[in-house]
DNA sequence: ACCTTTAGGACCAATTTGATCCCCTTTATA
DNA sequence: TATAAAGGGGATCAAATTGGTCCTAAAGGT
C-alpha cells in the first residue's frame, strides 16, 4: 500500500542529479537520464511537469537544457512528489469534502491525520539535503 | 499519491458493520455487503482475507457466517487495511533490503520515516472506535 | 438427500502505469 | 538564413493492476 510509482522515484533522482549539479550549469536531459539510470524520453516528460511547475527552468535550442529555478534548498521533497504523482492524497473523499454515502464517517479523520503527517514529513525534506554525498 | 483502493475502502466498511452488530451476532455476507453497499462477491474475497488472517471467523452452511475473532477493541486499522492492501510500503526499497542501485540513498530513510508514522497512526486506530455511532 | 452458506479458482473489463515515437517550436551559431 | 541542437506536446502502446463476476467445490444444518 501506498507505494510510490516509477515516475516518483525517476522524479527524485532527476532532480537530485541536478541539485548535485554546480549552480547555474545547464545539464542535458540525455545527462540526467545517464545518470539518474532512468529511461530518457519518460524522464523528459516527468521534467517537462518540474518546468511548468516552476521547480526547474528549461531553454531550448543549442545550449539548452534545465537547472533548478530555485537553490536546492528550497525544493522540497513534498513538491516533486506531487509535481509527478498528485496530491498526497491517501483516500479520495479528503478531496471532495463531503462522503457520497452518508456524511463523513470516523475514518476520515484518520486519512486526514495521515495525509497531514507525510505532508509534513515531506515538506520537511529538501532536495539539497538529498543531494549531499554519503560523505561528510 | 497513496490512495486507499477500493478494495480497501469497502474492507474497513465491511468490518466496521460486523462490529456494530452485538457480539456473537453471526452475519451473513449478502447482508453485511447490502448494509455497507458494497458488491457481494468482491466482500466475500475480502472476508476470506480476513478470515485467513484470523480478524474474522466463518463458517459455513445454514446458519453460517461471519462474527469477528476478537473483540473490536483488539483489531486495528492497520490489520484491516493490510489485510488486503498488503504492508504498508510508501517505497519499494523499504522490503527488499538494500537498493539496486548504489546502496540506500538519503530519500530511503524519509521513507522509512513515512512508513514509521502511517503505521504508527493505523495501528492506533481500533475498529471499536471507528464503529460507534456519531451521537455521544 | 437437500438446502444453505462460505472457499477457491478462473476469468474478464477498465484503468493506470511505464514507456516510446513523431512532429513541432525555440534558439544559437556557422 | 540555413542548419543543428535542444525541449514541448501529443498520440500511441504494452504490461500491470484494479475492480469485479462466475462457477464449482466443500462444509454444515435439517
Ligand atoms: S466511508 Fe468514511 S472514509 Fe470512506 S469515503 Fe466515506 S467518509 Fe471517507
Ligand atoms: S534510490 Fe534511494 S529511495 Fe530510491 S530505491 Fe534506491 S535507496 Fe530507495
Amino acid at each position: 500500500m501506498m507505494e510510490l510509482t516509477r515516475k516518483g522515484e525517476y522524479a527524485i533522482r532527476g532532480i537530485i542529479y541536478l541539485a548535485q549539479q554546480p549552480p547555474g550549469r545547464v545539464s542535458l536531459i540525455s545527462e540526467i537520464a545517464a545518470a539518474a539510470e532512468v529511461p530518457q524520453t519518460f524522464l523528459a516528460k516527468i521534467f517537462q511537469s518540474f518546468a511548468k511547475l516552476g521547480l526547474v527552468t528549461s531553454s531550448r535550442g543549442t545550449g539548452g537544457g534545465f537547472v533548478l529555478a530555485r537553490p536546492a534548498s528550497a525544493i522540497t521533497l513534498r513538491e516533486v512528489v506531487e509535481a509527478v504523482e498528485g496530491p498526497i492524497l491517501p483516500n479520495r473523499c479528503l478531496l471532495g469534502s463531503a462522503c457520497d454515502r452518508g456524511g463523513p464517517c470516523r475514518v476520515h479523520a484518520v486519512w486526514k491525520q495521515v495525509q497531514t503527517e507525510v505532508v509534513h514529513i515531506l515538506d520537511g525534506v529538501t532536495i539539497d539535503t538529498l543531494a549531499r554525498n554519503q560523505d561528510s
